[in-house]
RNA sequence: GGAGCCAUAGCUCAAUUGGUUAGAGCGCCUCCCUGUCACGGAGGAGGUUGCGGGUUCGAGCCCCGUUGGCUCCGCCA
């Protein structure tokens, strides 16, 4: 009836529990052999307990010798330890076990890494003994985190009135998005199933279906390439779907879980919303301009300012008739040369031709206007100077930039602080905005700019319905093709395609965006001239889409829905940069396993059992 | 598909411009030590410098290729 291994955990264990003989099983944690005495930290998923080997114990010897990790059960009498040797640190520190006994569990080889102490070990070697790293006391807590919030989240779901729903994993390829994961079918020569880059489908037809609001903590899979904020391969949303709703009450139920949730696990963390607890909501055009993203961390002190048609007949030739866009960072004024040199590099690799900047600062200057002044250096500063509208305009940049208290009557020049001023010049609008807004970053992360222990989030709506393809110029879908259109069917025929936009949005914060989502369109006819103006006649629709549209055209209700993404709400709030630390079992970048050795070749056999034959590709010469 | 960075003992790192026998800490093994808690002390084993080629009197260091990992671009409706 007694458990065999343990009658507690090595985390029960108080001065109350003195006299008693008890029994505790776990990993061998560390060890101090003093010579006579013996202690070992034994350690399981619950905490620390100190055990004794004392002199006269026959096996001192042999516990002495065994390794690090090896798992024991261990048996003897609690007792208070000496007066002088309690350890505060730990939860158990009252009490130590004198060990009458042991067995041996699980015997350990030699470690290829520490579980303690816990040195930096390289990656590589951290996932392929993935089950060693999360014993780690850091990894450890991060998995119990991560399983924290996802109990959280479905109670606050389930409280808000949403229903969880399981959708088939199993499902067909969708022309739309990314590339799909494939399973070749053994009943139907050369068809396949495809793994769901999200429930998309099914969430619309529960919708359909009248079950009014829906979610589930959704396995997701897309053929693409990792990034240190992207598993490739495979991911988890919480997929969320609601009826007869506008796009204000998908935000406001997002905002109640979101808001709570965050605070459960970072109550010391502030979070931007208003008192009434809605996030700050921002249109896509103005989110390119200030942040040059749609993901704006707007933990960063400075932004973006569009300076173009300061240039628009500019003498400067990298500049005129340019999209130009600019931010001021007083804190990069004292860098060194190498420093700026460095970032032009970067720059350079995202594609733009380099990064001019400008440094600037007060000056007192007689001779010309009014006594005082904006002294420019730099590379491309005499270019700036000679044309008075560019110089007059910068200055207005530079006095913007810098924090300053108009009621307090400082003089202008008291105002100015030296400030350097980065440019980025480009005829194509979204290049310009794009470089600047990844140097925006950058140069924040390089200076330690980001503001620390905060939640910035931010609502960004109005994204375009269509956009044009960048070589044919044709119209296309720029995000999701069921989203329903600003405007409807009217806007659809009237408008100009690209001046429509999408009831679709993302909420980003700090930087990353941790959802995404639309009111749907659930109108056929809608959803026909959508189609029609990306170029696409109704036989696509209705034999690419045929489950849903058919589903339309027997009473849809109007419904939208979002999908937060679990693995980057947990990395918030474990204040990971990688995602791959709060995954159990995260795969490599490159889409491997290197734990279980996926992907690996499959047998003969089973090739031809799904009717498969191998085409290696042709290697390069 | 492309670019950059990294690879030295089981692990973390060192090794001046290319120059003697590639070092240290942790871990491991042996021994000493009865109150430690990152215990302490003495000694020891452990290396084809990821792999393949090249330059050189001489390569851990320079060059080319390759493998693996990371970061980024493309991709991510």
């Amino acid at each position: 009836m007694s458990n065999p291994y343990r009658s507690h955990t090595c985390n029960d264990l108080r001065a109350t529990h003195a006299g008693q003989t008890v029994r505790l099983a776990g990993w061998i944690h560390n060890k101090r052999d003093l010579g006579g005495v013996l202690f070992i930290d034994l350690r399981d998923h619950y905490g620390i307990t100190q055990i004794v080997i004392p002199p006269t114990a026959g096996f001192q010897d042999t516990l002495s010798h065994l390794p690090k990790e090896t798992v024991i059960s261990v048996h003897g009498l609690v007792r208070p330890r000496p007066e002088g040797t309690v350890n505060p640190n730990i939860s158990t520190g009252e009490v130590e076990l004198d060990v009458q006994g042991y067995d041996l569990l699980g015997s350990c080889q030699p470690l290829p890494m520490n579980v303690f102490p816990e040195d930096h070990t390289p990656e590589e070697t951290r996932l392929k003994y993935r089950f060693l790293d999360l014993r780690r006391t850091k990894l450890h807590q991060t998995v119990m985190l991560r399983a924290k919030v996802i109990s959280s989240i479905r109670r606050r779901m389930i409280e808000l009135g949403f229903q969880e729903f399981q959708t088939p994993i199993l499902t067909s390829s969708s022309p739309e998005g990314a590339r799909d994961f494939l399973v070749p079918s053994r009943l139907y020569p050369g068809e396949f199933y495809a793994l769901p880059q999200a429930p998309q489908q099914f969430k619309q037809l529960l919708m359909v279906s009248g079950f009014d609001r829906y979610f589930q903590i959704a396995p997701c899979f897309r053929d693409e390439d990792g990034r240190a904020d992207r598993t490739p391969g495979e991911f988890y949303q919480l997929d969320v779907e609601m009826s007869f709703v506008t796009q204000d009450d998908v935000f406001a139920a997002i905002e109640k879980l979101m808001i709570p949730l965050f605070t459960e696990f970072k109550a010391e963390w502030p979070i931007n919303a208003t008192p009434e607890g809605a996030f700050v909501r921002i249109p896509y055009k103005e989110s390119m301009l200030r942040f040059g993203t749609d993901k704006p961390d707007m933990r960063i002190p400075f932004e973006i300012s569009d300076l173009t048609p300061l240039f628009a007949k500019s003498e400067f030739k990298a500049f005129a008739g340019k999209t130009v866009r600019a931010f001021a960072v007083p804190q990069a004024f004292d860098q060194p040369r190498s420093w700026f040199d460095n970032l032009q590099e970067e720059a350079k690799k995202l594609g733009a031709p380099g990064l001019a900047y400008v440094k600037a600062e007060a000056m007192l200057s007689p001779e010309s206007t009014g006594g005082y002044g904006i002294k420019l250096s730099g590379p491309v500063s005499k270019f700036l100077e000679k044309d008075p509208e560019v110089y007059a305009g910068l200055v207005a940049l530079i006095a913007a930039s810098t924090a300053y208290d108009p009621a307090n009557k400082l003089s202008y020049l008291d105002r100015i602080s030296p400030t350097v001023i980065f440019f980025s010049a480009d005829a194509n609008e979204t290049k310009a905005a794009k470089v600047l807004g990844a140097m925006r970053v950058k140069i924040a992360e390089q200076l330690n700019l980001i503001e620390k222990n905060v939640f910035k989030f931010a609502w960004i709506v109005d994204y375009p319905m269509f956009e044009l393809h960048e070589e044919t110029k044709a119209v296309e879908f720029s995000h999701n093709p069921f989203s329903m259109p600003q405007g409807g069917l009217e806007a659809l025929e009237k408008q100009d395609p690209l001046t429509i936009y999408a009831y679709q949005y993302d909420l980003v914060c700090n930087g990353y965006e941790v959802a995404s989502g639309a009111i749907r369109n659930h109108r056929p006819e809608i959803m026909y001239k959508a189609f029609a103006l990306a170029g696409h006649d109704q036989t696509v629709v209705d034999t690419e889409f045929a489950g849903m549209i058919n589903a339309f055209k027997y009473g849809a209700p109007p419904h939208g829905g979002i999908a937060p993404g679990i693995d980057r709400i947990v990395m918030l709030l474990a204040d990971e940069h990688s995602i791959r630390e709060v995954i159990a079992f995260p795969m490599a970048q490159n889409g491997r396993d290197l734990l279980m050795n996926a992907p690996s070749p499959v047998s003969e056999k089973q090739l031809k059992e799904v009717h498969l034959t191998i085409r290696k590709p042709v290697p390069k010469v």
